[in-house]
DNA sequence: GCGCGTTCAGAAAGCGCTTTCTGAGGTACC
DNA sequence: GGTACCTCAGAAAGCGCTTTCTGAACGCGC
């Protein structure tokens, strides 16, 4: 490239393909052949193109080549709050899978609003996403089902792929779900076993799936051994670190003391623990404690949590999959996961 | 709409501003103008046009708009991994700030690839994203630098903004700071006050800046105290919880033990604890251990780490801040972040 | 030697927007 | 009433690619 070449291209913005085929003594069509491998290109053409575009250090505008080609290398996802530990290790599979496929993940962080989350799926359908996908428990609300389907089916319509990991009554779309009612019957015949008849369920907000799921298979399978939750052993609170600590201060306050606590998440069982530390209560000679979802840090605290354990990771790397691969037919996919029951130490025989 | 349009459209993929233009009955540009907010309209003009963007519910082509007005509503993210806590915090920071600036995050996690990560940044440029933030330390390497220098300077040459947290000594962009070497002289001056003289230290790859400056400064600061750390007291591993663990067992396992260790960062502490634990080392009693970034779970261990804690949401918030400001006259700027020694009950004086 | 089928490079037509340029129509002023 | 100026809608030129269409060049069979 001569002196002048290079002072002119450093006018222009970017070095465009243009610029390239220019460079390399040929057309457009052909550069644009060469650097896709679209199709066949005689060799030494090959060459002059691959040699230019490496010289100018030509990098495609991935909009036009979006605009062009319709169609896009990246994917949108959505989640309430990526520091929560549950995200971030569905996350890594999500990651990894996109990776694998060559696919640019552009994230969304609603910090649980629900408006938000739709706006943000309007966004990634103006981005063109290939696929979006939606991690993390939905809300059961009418209007808020129907809003989101409003975004979702011309999506999907369109061409777009959805696939969502927990939730969803409405939503036509490919699901990963962890079975959560099963998992919460599993762990409360598990906690029976250990001779607890006394338990206190700290719960997230009713309206997200996700709770109503665990908390209604805990609490049959209780009632199928005959077994009630007082009602007052039932703390509602918010889906954080923090809330578990303030509904197992509330169950604390209220007097009459459980022998066994289910924390819906392991997040909000980490908030619980600490709340019982703090206020002198031993885990498990005096409560017994458990959580769910199996998150990495469990397995750290002490005493190491009892909880359901999910395979987090598989599962971000499930649905990420569900949403690349080729369309179903006609009806959307599910794919079932089973929690499993892991006994650790913080749970023990009622004294 | 008539039947016979809507008819039509059903045909066509997606809604186009020229759709939106013809049923209200105005030209592209005006259609344009009153979605953007550009430039005045005629009242009853700019009615027909929302009403009719409404009714067909237009979503803009982003990519159309990237390329036409050559500029993105996108900031790239590249990390080592989403699911490392540490990262996790600060990318809450990073994301609700580009909530609120309207951006959309495109996230790229290089599970500590050196090569990945530049692949990344090529891809984000192709991306035309508006910044690139570096999240996490970079490699003293000097191929490495060259080949990221390499992308970088043509990206910000052609108006790109380029911030990062932690690092780099070559790359002449905008930076947050954590000061490294000060919090960990401070954290050493303080183990110090409680007696400790016989110090261990669980390190990463030295590779990374990050741990350079923190093992550097931990140890410079005993120097200054007469105090030497010995050199088979100092163990690396790989910069994870795991291999917090390993080096914690392998530090044990070289026999004379020291009374206080520093793992350079919380999350290879909270390894070590598991460790000690498992080997029936009691925290504080026969050993003290210290951690590095104060995420936020290690509040919740047992005992609750002692550690230097950085501000990370915030941390997230001012790099974000930084990318996304105007640029800087011509030199980078530079905003240092202090952390402060948390004394917790892992430390106490040796017995 | 001629027609036919192939192969492959180049011309050109978009993809869906933004934005400059053009010009119509209205207003103010002398 | 005519000129100068202003406001604002529409025409059209791109933005940087992909891809269809066109046609040149060549090899082959009869």
């Amino acid at each position: 490239m001569t002196e002048a070449a290079e002072e002119e291209r450093a006018d222009r913005a970017y070095v465009t393909l243009q610029d390239v085929a220019r460079d390399a003594g040929v057309s457009l069509a052909t550069a644009s052949r060469v650097l896709n491998g679209t199709a066949q290109v005689r060799a030494d053409l090959r060459e002059r193109v691959l040699a230019s575009a490496g010289r100018l250090s030509y990098t495609p505008n991935a909009h036009a080549q979006a605009l062009a080609s319709s169609s896009s290398k990246s994917v949108g996802v959505v989640c309430h709050d990526v520091s929560d530990p549950y995200f971030a290790a569905v996350a890594r599979g999500v990651m990894r899978t996109a990776a694998e496929h060559g696919m640019l993940v552009m994230l969304a962080s609603t910090f649980r609003d629900p408006a938000r989350e739709i706006e943000y799926v309007a966004m990634l359908r103006a981005q063109r996403a290939r696929a979006i996908l939606l991690i993390g428990s939905g809300f059961e609300d009418r209007d808020w089902e129907r809003a989101m389907a409003a975004e979702l089916d011309p999506y999907q319509r369109t061409g777009g792929r959805v696939a969502v990991l927990s939730r969803h009554r409405s939503l036509k779309v490919d699901a990963v779900l962890p079975q959560n009612r099963e998992g919460a019957a599993a762990l409360a015949r598990a906690l029976l076993d250990l001779g607890h008849r006394d338990f206190g369920v700290l719960t997230g907000p009713h309206a997200l799936t996700t709770v109503a799921d665990r908390l209604g298979g805990f609490t049959d399978a209780l009632a199928g051994a005959g077994v009630r939750v007082r009602p007052e052993h039932i703390v509602e609170a918010p889906f954080t670190r923090d809330g578990g600590y303030a509904a197992a201060t509330e169950l604390l306050r209220r007097g009459t003391r459980p022998t066994c606590v289910f924390a819906v998440t392991d997040v909000m069982a980490i908030g619980a623990l600490a709340a019982f530390r703090d206020r002198g209560v031993a885990v498990p000679e005096e409560i017994s404690l458990a959580g769910f979802d199996d998150i990495p840090i469990v397995r750290d605290l002490t005493p190491p949590l009892t909880t359901v354990a999910l395979p987090l990771d598989a599962m971000g790397e499930r649905v990420m999959g569900l949403a690349l691969r080729e369309p179903a037919a006609r009806r959307s996919r599910i794919e079932r996961v089973a929690g499993e029951v892991v006994l650790r130490a913080s749970t023990a025989a009622p004294r």
